[in-house]
DNA sequence: AAAGGAATGTCAATTCATTGACATTATTTT
DNA sequence: AAAATAATGTCAATGAATTGACATTCCTTT
C-alpha cells in the first residue's frame, strides 16, 4: 500500500468539511455537489474535490456525494469512528473549562484523570473525576493507556512534563502552555497558542483602519 | 504610500518571534543574527529575513539584529504598543477561564465587562467585573467604545450576537464558538475552534500509528 | 435501452510560499 | 585608516497549494 503524504493543509480543512456535513445530516439533506458545499462553504468547488481525492474520492460522477457516507467517512479518517483516552494536566480554570466545555465523550474522547500540583485542588471533583497530584501522573499515563494529554499548565513547567510524558507513552500532546514543547517527532502536538491567535486579531484590526485612514 | 497586502501567513509568524524575542530580552541578549534565531526557532534564516522585510527590514547589515528593537517594532505591527477594549460574551466555564488565564492587560487588553444570558450568573464578579444580562450588551458595547468581542457562547446564537455586534460597532470577534460567523469582511474574525484543532491532533496520531504498523 | 445531462476525478496552469544564493553594506579587527 | 569579516536585504529558483478546465463516468429521463 501506498504511502503519499497528505499536506497539513488539506488536513486542516477536514474538521471544517465535517462540522458542515454533520450539519446537513442533522437537517437530513441526503446528497449533496461539490459545488453545492462551495457556495455553502465559501471555499472554491475545485478545492473541495482535490481534497476529498486526497484519500480516493468520495462521489459519484454526475450525482454528486451522499452526505451521510462522506461525513462518516472524513469522521473515519480524523479518527472520530476510533476512542481516545485522554487526561488534562493543569487544574486551573481553562484545565477545567476544558473539562466541562468538551462534549469530548461524544467524538470518542474518554475523559481519565486531571492532574495538578496545587494540593488545594486534590480531590476536587470536576466532571466526576477528583484532581490528582502529578506525582501520580505517570505511573497513571502508564497503567491507564493514555493517548493523549492536555497541557493547561503555565509554561516553565510544560517543557518539562511534556518530556516525561513522552518517556511514559503518551501519543500526542494538546498544548496550551505558551511555549514550543521538545519533543520527538513521533510524539504529535497541536499547539493553542490563544495569545498568538489574539495577536493575529489585533493586527488585522490596525491593518484595516490603517487602509482605511489612507484612503481617506 | 504604498499598501502592499502581507500574507497572513507571514503575520501567522509573528507572534511567534515576538515570543522568542521576549525571551531573549528578559534573558538579557541583546543582539542576535538570523541565523542563530533560526537553530533556535527552527526555522529557516531565509524565511526570518524575507518576513522582516515585508515590514522594511529591521536588521543592521554585518551585525544582525538588536533584540530589543526588534521585539518592540514587531510588538507595534502587531498593535502591542496600543491598549484595546475587549469583552467577553458568555460567561461560562470557558469565558470565565479566559477572563482570569490571560494577563490580558500586560499587552494592552482592557478587559471591559463580560455578559450572559444565565440570571443565575448576573452579579457574579470575575476578575473585578459583574456578569451584565445580554440586555445591556448592545448599547454598553456603542457607549463604552468595545474594539474585541470574546464569544463564548453556544453556536445557536453566536450568529445572530456577531451580526448585532458588528451594527453596534465592534471592530474584531475573537471567536469560540463552534460556527463560522457571518461579518462583512471589515469586520476582523479570529476563529478558535478547539475541536478541530483536537481533530487534527487525532489524524495526526492515527496516521503515524498505520505508517509504523505499515512498516513493520 | 439509449440518449442526454450532471458532476466527479484528474490533469494542467497559475498563484503563492519557501528556500537558496549572493551582492551589498555595515562592523570589527589589525 | 584600510582590509577582512559578517550578516543583512533582495533577487531568482524551487516547491507547494490553489484554481481552472475538461474528459470520463454515472445517473436520470424518455
Amino acid at each position: 500500500m501506498e504511502t503519499k503524504e497528505i499536506s497539513q493543509a488539506v488536513i486542516g480543512r477536514l474538521p471544517r468539511y465535517f462540522r458542515y456535513l454533520g450539519e446537513l445530516k442533522d437537517e437530513g439533506i441526503e446528497r449533496i455537489s461539490s459545488q453545492e458545499l462551495s457556495d455553502i462553504m465559501k471555499v472554491t468547488a475545485s478545492q473541495i474535490r482535490q481534497d476529498f481525492n486526497n484519500f480516493g474520492g468520495f462521489g459519484q460522477q454526475g450525482y454528486g456525494y451522499k452526505v451521510e457516507y462522506l461525513y462518516e467517512e472524513i469522521g473515519k479518517i480524523l479518527g472520530m469512528n476510533q476512542t481516545h483516552n485522554l487526561i488534562i494536566i493543569g487544574a486551573g480554570n481553562l484545565g477545567q473549562a476544558l473539562a466541562n466545555y468538551m462534549n469530548f465523550e461524544r467524538r470518542g474522547f474518554l475523559f481519565k484523570g486531571m492532574f495538578d500540583n496545587n494540593p488545594a485542588l486534590f480531590g476536587k471533583k470536576i466532571r466526576d473525576m477528583e484532581v490528582k497530584p502529578m506525582e501520580e501522573l505517570h505511573d497513571f499515563v502508564k497503567e491507564n493507556n493514555i493517548d493523549i494529554a492536555v497541557l493547561t499548565i503555565p509554561k516553565t513547567s510544560a517543557v518539562a512534563v511534556a518530556e516525561q510524558l513522552v518517556k511514559d507513552g503518551i501519543k500526542g500532546i494538546w498544548n496550551f502552555a505558551h511555549v514550543d514543547l521538545n519533543v520527538p517527532k513521533e510524539i504529535q502536538v497541536e499547539n493553542v497558542h490563544l495569545s498568538d491567535s489574539l495577536m493575529k486579531l489585533t493586527y488585522n484590526i490596525i491593518r484595516y483602519e490603517e487602509e482605511n485612514s489612507i484612503s481617506q
